[in-house]
DNA sequence: GGTCACCGAGTGGAATTCAATCATCCTGGT
DNA sequence: ACCAGGATGATTGAATTCCACTCGGTGACC
């Protein structure tokens, strides 16, 4: 779910993010401003317990001016989630082209490294987490997340001659949600991040995954086609 | 952290659930009415829409009532959350007794197999996944979530000769959590489950444990020493 | 002068309180 | 045994408070 959506496009029908684009550059820099606010309530009482005033009176701003870009309070998570994400995928481009990648597991493991390094250092980062379980479009998560293994299951492919196909994509789906849960427990107190369970995390990614896509067993897949 | 607090008794300081101890038995009706009408109302419109009124009316009380049980919105959801922790506890029980254990690993699938068969019977099981990001006591759910590790450890140590110690009650923890978002992942647009993630859900949970706790690995441990 | 931005009191709905009312239990007198 | 009637538990729903969200009015930019 958190995890979902990254390295993805916005999914096509991107519901209207914000209201009004800016035309004066003042704007832009409000815009970033109320999610920078938005941020920092969020790492203080949780994104549940934000209110918009909180947002507005933190940016600087006023109750109208939040409202003047987003239609509503969820929909300010929503950007900030969206934000965090961009961000995200960033920081692991970033993290690719920087180091070495001698197999899958170098790029897998940058993506924790990744994960990690946000969580640490990006204000509010804790919204990756954020879930709508909103009656609309709850296919969107589903898709998000699907869309995310998707992308990763190409560049594992493209770069490390993975076998294509749904089976990996359902695998890095699953991987996932195992990591996604194992860092949000790893952060849920320590802002550092426990380590035991982020090394644990990247242990369990590297075992489940060697089950399926170690050289060895790619090499039976081999002999047996 | 829905897994977490399994097979626990109430954390020491059980943080004043209900206001008034029910005295007269039609209150304890009323009481356990008011829970079955939050756990319709949660199947309906999830448990972030639910709303005191609603609770209420589908329990054919008054707000006042739901208030003189409950000093709270979130506290209806933790009671019902404590409830359906009670209930799958006892599935556990229920299941293990039902099943032939033969190894450790049938110990653990029993406790998936509840989990599964809570979800699709028990109403409103996925508050399960409540997880209340309060300010006050974040450490409840960690503790929550240690405590069903250290239970589920003491079962598998005493029944099955694991290695009784820190490490066992830190991988049950980390399988929990993985388990947790594995299984809620099956059950999230699907109310049957989504078979595919429940399997992988059980494969997971062996795969991670037997690098520890299979035979082999436990005879290098007992030759190693 | 005409948009673009912004403001903040006002509106509405949901959460929560509380004083009044009803139901049940308890006790002592017959 | 029975019952009156006070004490305490239980219920109610109108009133209050809090918060998301609207909108007409005021300046800022071009």
């Amino acid at each position: 779910m958190s995890l979902g959506g990254l390295l993805g496009e916005e999914t096509g029908a991107a519901p209207q993010q914000v209201r009004t684009e800016p035309i004066q550059q003042r704007s832009a820099a409000r815009l970033s401003g109320l999610l920078d606010a938005a941020a920092a309530v969020v790492d203080e009482v949780g994104f549940d317990r934000i209110t918009t005033a909180m947002v507005a009176e933190r940016a600087g701003a006023s109750i109208g001016t939040v409202y003047r870009y987003y239609p509503d309070r969820v929909a300010v998570l929503h950007a900030l989630h969206e934000r965090a994400v961009v961000r995200f995928r960033q920081r692991v481009v970033d993290e690719l082209s920087a180091s070495t990648l001698t197999s899958w597991w170098d790029a897998v493991d940058c993506v924790v490294t990744a994960f990690v390094g946000l969580y640490r250092t990006e204000p509010g980062f804790r919204i990756v987490n954020f879930d709508d379980r909103d009656g609309a479009p709850v296919a969107d998560v589903v898709a998000d997340a699907d869309f995310f293994a998707r992308r990763l299951a190409d560049v594992l492919v493209n770069e490390f001659d993975l076998p294509a196909g749904d089976d990996l994509i359902f695998r890095l789906g699953v991987a996932v949600e195992m990591a996604d849960a194992l860092l949000a427990r790893a952060f849920h107190t320590d802002p550092i991040g426990d380590e035991r369970f982020i090394a644990e995390c990247r242990l369990v990614m590297r075992d489940y995954l060697d089950r399926f896509y170690s050289p060895q067993a790619l090499n039976l897949l081999a002999t047996a086609s």
